[in-house]
DNA sequence: TCAATTAATATGAATTCGCATATTTTTGCC
DNA sequence: GGCAAAAATATGCGAATTCATATTAATTGA
C-alpha cells in the first residue's frame, strides 16, 4: 500500500515546469517519440540513422551541411553517421561535381528499401497517434509547431535576457 | 549570387518529414529552445543541470527515479550530474529517512538563489517567445502537448506494426 | 591572378550518455 | 520470522555526441 510521501502529483499544475512551453515541447517530444524510436531500434538502426534515411527518401542527394540541419543532427556528427550508414550498405557518397568541397549523400537500393518501409511504418504510427487525439487537435498542433519552427528557424534571437549582458550573475549586492 | 542547385527549399510541403509530427516536435523543440540552451550554458551550466534545478525548484528533495522522469533524463545519467552538482555545491544527497534505498535530492542555497534566477529568466523567455505567436495560439499549443505527454506518459503502446513480428527485414526475395 | 576570406566536410580528443548489472533495502508471502 | 521477489540507486564500460580545429575547395577583391 501507498505511504503518504509516495503519492505522485498525477498533475502538478502548481509547478513552474508543467506549464513551460519548452519544457512541454521536449516532454511531448520524448513521450510520444518513444514507442516509434524503440521500433527503430529493434530494426538495429539508431535514431539519428532513421532521421536520415527519412530525410533522403524525401529528398536523395542531400549536402551533409543541409541533411544535418534537416535531421537535427550535428555536422561532425552526421559525418561519422554516414560512414557507419555507408558501412552498413544504406547510403553512399559523391562529391558534388560543380563544388567539390560539398558531399551529397545518397541511397543506396537497400537504403531506399529500408527507409520506404520505416516510412509506411512511422505513417501508421502516426496515425494511431492522431486517433487518440481530438477531432482537429492534430491539425492545430501541426500549424502552431510549424510556425514556431519557422520562427526560429535561421536565429533570430528572442532575448531572454539582453543577449549581449548575459545576465549579471549576482544580482544587486545589498 | 546562388547557383541553381543552391537554393533551399524554403518549406518542402511535399516531402514527409515536414509533416510528420514526430519530426515537427522534435523540431521544434530543438528550435525553440536553442536560444535558452546556449544561454544556460553561458552561465555554466549544461542543459539538463538547468532541467534539474528548474525541477528541484518547483519541488524539492524528490528522489532520484520521480527526478529523473520529470526532469527527461536517463536515471544513470542523472545519478552522475547530480554528483557534479553535489562537487559544485548546487544540490545535496539525503537519504530518505522511512526507505533508505531512497535517495531525495535538495538544492543548496547556492543552488535554490540559481534556479531561482533561471527560472525567472526562462519566464521572460517564454513570454518573448508567446509575444511572436498568434493570440490563443500558446494556450491551444500547450494544452495539445499536455494532452500528447498525457497519453505517453506511462507507456501504452500505440503498435506502429506489429511489436511481436518486427517487420521482416528482407521482403520477399523474388 | 593571387592572397585572403569564407564555405563545406572531416578528424581527434574529451565528454556525455545509456545499457547492463551490482548493491542495498524493502515488501510479500509461506 | 525468514526467504524470494521487487524497488531504488550506483557503477563500469562501451558507444554516442560534441567541440575545436584541420583540410580542402571556392570566392572575393585588390
Amino acid at each position: 500500500m501507498a505511504k503518504d510521501e509516495d503519492r505522485i502529483e498525477i498533475d502538478d499544475n502548481t509547478g513552474f515546469v508543467g506549464d513551460y512551453l519548452l519544457y512541454l515541447l521536449a516532454a511531448a517530444s520524448d513521450a510520444a517519440s518513444a514507442d516509434f524510436h524503440a521500433h527503430v531500434r529493434e530494426q538495429g538502426l539508431r535514431v539519428p540513422e532513421w532521421r536520415i534515411l527519412a530525410c533522403l527518401s524525401d529528398e536523395d542527394g542531400q549536402m551533409v551541411t543541409q541533411l544535418a540541419q534537416l535531421a537535427l543532427i550535428e555536422q561532425s556528427h552526421l559525418t561519422k553517421i554516414v560512414d557507419q550508414m555507408a558501412a552498413k550498405g544504406l547510403v553512399k557518397r559523391r562529391s558534388d561535381e560543380r563544388d567539390r568541397r560539398r558531399v551529397r549523400v545518397f541511397l543506396t537500393a537497400a537504403g531506399r528499401a529500408l527507409g520506404a518501409r520505416l516510412v509506411d511504418q512511422a505513417r501508421a504510427h502516426e496515425h494511431a497517434i492522431i486517433a487518440r487525439l481530438r477531432p482537429g487537435e492534430a491539425a492545430l498542433l501541426k500549424d502552431a509547431l510549424k510556425h514556431i519552427h519557422a520562427l526560429y528557424r535561421a536565429g533570430s534571437r528572442v532575448s531572454a535576457a539582453p543577449a549581449a549582458a548575459p545576465v549579471e550573475l549576482e544580482a544587486r549586492p545589498t
